[in-house]
DNA sequence: AATTAAAGTTTCTTCTGTAAACATGAGCCT
DNA sequence: AGGCTCATGTTTACAGAAGAAACTTTAATT
């Protein structure tokens, strides 16, 4: 109770606090049906305070998953920067990363992924989504340099493991990726069937 | 005029209606944030007509993504039906009708995958998500049987080979496949990717 | 110390979802 | 035919939300 009342009338970084009301809620509920109001209500502060600092609900929302997209790169880059005995081992570690990210974080990843996260209206969070896929792409061209992946278009290859990955995080935290469902280590039989292909070629 | 007064009482087919509705503000407007008063507004009926078919405005919404779900399978069979010089081209179109219907309904593809679409809660759903999901399993199947696919874990092929459209579907309905970013032909060449393999095997 | 502008609050309007009570009429039973 | 009944409509009511506008507080600048 000893801050109940004496808050300051301002609230000095009101900004960051809705960001991080937002944020826990969405880790609670795994979903952004939450009103601004109640985001302002949690914070401790009037329902037209946010007003200040977000255009519409909409603004908020685009700048959570602005963030996710910050913290996915983060997760990935900290997983591709360690040793390993191949670019191979390093690439499945990298998918690895993006995938616990999804599964620690569902809300957020989906709805980094979602039409509430509208890239083309919202410059920031385009770059911030352009600077993560940016990552992998690295991997791949360093891959095909030390002969590890095919010299194929990188565009398609960056394309089909983008995909490849976000589709088997969409899976997870979706719940079809279960043992029972799909065998065990999941993610890691499918992430081989990239890396080996689909065809019998050999 | 002619319609405005003299219409019975009864609807008629009145959820029917509401569904045409609604599907068509999906597709006009690529999104479901439409209210439940305007869909019934635009389908010429009071506000709480909808409560008599739809528990709740979720609920509405699952029955479009359970609608989604047969269109997709629809298009998938059908593609897959075709006469095709190998099994790698049988897979190809069928990846690619997969792609197109996605395309073609932005919208209701995002809404088929979305939180809105839970799975979970609504077993009919569920179901013709797995009936859908099933097409693909069947040519994987095939494949392997025939010679034209790796022997390895179907579950884990039907994973990686799901994920991999799934992803593509969602690159491309967010902007991401243009030609140029990604090269010409994109999903052809993904696709290659994900047949072939990533790693140099060979 | 006075002024200003940013960051809060209060108040108001318009909308939504949803519940409850009421109205209509199509189909069935006699 | 006459009347019941129930699914399917409508009307009315209400709580809560978005967002605009006008007002208040306080930190910072001059």
């Amino acid at each position: 109770m000893s801050e109940t009342k004496n808050r300051p009338y301002h609230h000095g970084d009101l900004r960051r606090a809705l960001i991080d009301t937002a944020l826990a809620m969405l880790a609670t509920d795994q979903n952004w049906t939450f009103t601004l109001r109640e985001v302002a209500r949690r914070t401790g502060v009037s329902h037209a305070a946010p007003y200040k600092h977000f255009q519409d609900r909409e603004m908020l929302l685009r700048e959570l998953a602005r963030i996710g997209f910050v913290r996915l790169g983060e997760c990935m880059a900290e997983a591709m920067s360690q040793d390993f005995p191949s670019t191979r081992a390093q690439f499945v570690a990298t998918a690895q990363a993006c995938i616990d990210f999804a599964r620690c974080n569902p809300g957020l990843y989906r709805l980094m992924f979602s039409s509430d996260a509208d890239k083309t209206i919202d410059p920031q969070l385009h770059d911030a989504a352009m600077d993560t896929f940016a990552i992998p792409l690295r991997l791949l061209e360093d891959g095909q340099e030390d002969g590890s992946f095919r010299k194929v278009a990188i565009r398609a290859q960056a394309a089909a493991s983008w995909a490849q990955v976000h589709g088997l995080a969409m899976l997870a935290i979706s719940g079809q990726l279960l043992e029972e469902k799909v065998g065990a280590e999941p993610v890691q039989g499918a992430l081989d069937v990239l890396l080996d292909g689909l065809c019998c070629s050999d």
